[in-house]
DNA sequence: ATGAAAGCGCTAACAG
DNA sequence: CTGTTAGCGCTTTCAT
């Protein structure tokens, strides 16, 4: 069997410094009552001799808190997830806080399933990645009364705080760099048109074609999935039309990397005979590929000001100090060493 | 302030279905005492009806032990830890347990802090990527009492329970591959040698290359960073040695792609001048650089692994079903479309 | 088969 | 300025 050994607690400290577990607690926590300087230095003596370390654990069922947060978003795997993570659990390791990961894994089972997980731990809040649109999950965590921030995702007729990127604006920026660049015909790969944020990308696509007096024609959005296979079949039956666009405006850079390579299989330079803007900004992405103009999406912020206003609810104080929800984005634009052709 | 509600607990369970509070937990755990099929449907019923969830704090208290996991690598942003992380949370979750997600950020300073907040939360284990060779996190959890595992590092002296990779194989399958497309002068980009899993690697290669015959030369080992920049220096310096490699062997895909980019700079085409191997088979990477050829590193095994390996030692079982600590290995060779220029 | 009760280690109210 | 004590919600031994 598993043996578990006892560790040094608040009472050994006491005895060995001589006072009373009470102090040793005042002592910790600085509060609320003040300790005497030389208690206060016994206490302190004591504690380095036996090296206690005070328990989280005893500390949170007292306080009937605990200082976790959960994190549910779809895949780590993702560096567009993998850099929010880092924002996030930076503030909270500011605030002495700690983060738990859980993998939807684009499953809303598995929302739900963790929704009931970190209830039962008692996390002090919860950032959360929608994978679908399903909102169970929200509804859960609202009804065990867990704060929650909903992360780059909004549903209508959902009442939750929301950390939202201006992705409307991100769309908007990529086509008109596009149609400055000379480009009339302007290909659009783009995700179910349910979810928020791209659906947000679309409109901006749209918004800056007509802007500039172009037709928006339904054969030009192709919606698909969001990995590079995705990106790169969608870019084929753009390429395939009758009157094939000179541009694309990817969904995000997996997809535009994949419209990418679908555009030097079928002999295309980009850029030059197609060129492609991605989103996101994906680091690895712009890298290797020195031709990719995209939209940079604000990650790490996105996490920091999630986390930011989480605390804000966990704290109670709603209404000043929150963070503007929606944050700015920009477009970068690439420097092509050359013609890229692979 | 911030108002602490009360939620259920399992005294109103008790007192809702007219039983005692022991018989709720036995209906609970399904134990240890057996509990009349009549008694536990009517706790069955109470428990759905106010909704009823265990808390977690509390029984981690009593248990002196908690289901949680620590883990701490240096950042979610490099693909390769990100992957790992799925790994062990997968394994994590199936057996019920949390990780708690810790960025070391290439710090020792800040695993030391890790180290002592993941004891006083009185983890039930912590699976390490240390980011330098300081082992002070390793001593500390280990004489907390904290289970402890290393993930793809070791240094010598220091018995931590391991998993590795064959580091080792990889650099000597890499170099082999070289060799035997006809290349005679290899390049090494390296990390600094005292980081086990990269001196593995160059162990690997110089291996390859004493086997064939081929010397070797320590001014074609350059030693750096990791980042993608650090391999484009790296390359430049190679490349501009008198008698330059026709190939080059890089510590990992960031290094390589910056390799590859001081090529395409440099005006030599890739493959084909120049032939380059990576390491650690990070997906975007191998996408978009079709022509890079690069060793898989099993990530997410490695990972599960580990995690597996933890929940051994954990449960005390530590002989027998361990999984073989090192891992195995193999070369992606990738047929590349063409030649690839900048 | 079930109930009562003793803690797990801590915070903070109550009492000097 | 300090000590005593009542829980936080749970598991499990000791009774019945």
């Amino acid at each position: 069997m598993n043996k578990v050994e006892r560790s040094i607690t608040r009472d050994d400290v006491a005895r060995e410094a001589g006072v009373s577990p009470a102090t040793v607690s005042y002592v910790i926590n600085n509060g609320p009552r003040p300790v005497s300087p030389e208690t206060r230095q016994r206490v302190m003596v004591a504690i380095e001799k036996l090296g206690y370390k005070p328990n989280v654990v005893a500390r949170s069922l007292r306080m009937r808190k605990t200082t976790t947060l959960g994190l549910i978003l779809p895949d780590t795997h993702n560096p567009y997830f993998a850099e929010v993570i880092r924002g996030v659990e930076k503030v909270a390791y500011e605030r002495g806080y700690s983060v738990v990961l859980c993998h939807s894994d684009y499953s809303s089972e598995r929302e739900v399933h963790y929704a009931d997980v970190l209830q039962s731990r008692r996390v002090a809040g919860v950032l959360w990645f929608p994978a679908t649109v399903e909102m169970k999950p929200a509804e859960l965590l609202t009804s065990y009364g867990v704060p929650l921030v909903m992360l780059d995702r909004m549903m209508k007729g959902v009442e939750v705080p929301v950390v939202l990127a201006n992705n409307y604006r991100g769309g908007y920026l990529a086509v008109k760099h596009l149609i400055e660049l000379g480009h009339r015909r302007i290909g659009c790969i783009a995700r179910p048109v349910d979810l928020y944020h791209s659906s947000e990308r679309v409109r901006g696509y749209t918004a800056a074609l007509q802007e500039n007096g172009l037709a928006v024609e339904e054969g030009y959005i192709i919606r698909g999935g969001f990995q590079l296979e995705d990106g790169r079949r969608a870019a084929f039956n753009l390429l395939n039309l009758e009157k094939k666009p000179t541009a694309i405006f990817a969904y995000n850079d997996f997809m535009a990397i994949g419209a990418m390579r679908a555009c030097f299989e079928m002999g295309l330079s980009v850029p030059g005979e197609i060129s492609i803007v991605g989103f996101d900004d994906i680091p690895q992405a712009a890298y290797t590929c020195p031709a990719l103009t995209t939209v940079r999406q604000p990650k790490l912020e996105m996490g920091r000001r999630g986390a930011e206003l989480l605390f804000n609810l966990i704290e109670g104080n709603m209404g000043e100090g929150v963070s503007p929800p929606l944050l700015d984005i920009e477009l970068i634009v690439r420097e092509s060493t050359g013609k890229m052709k692979g």
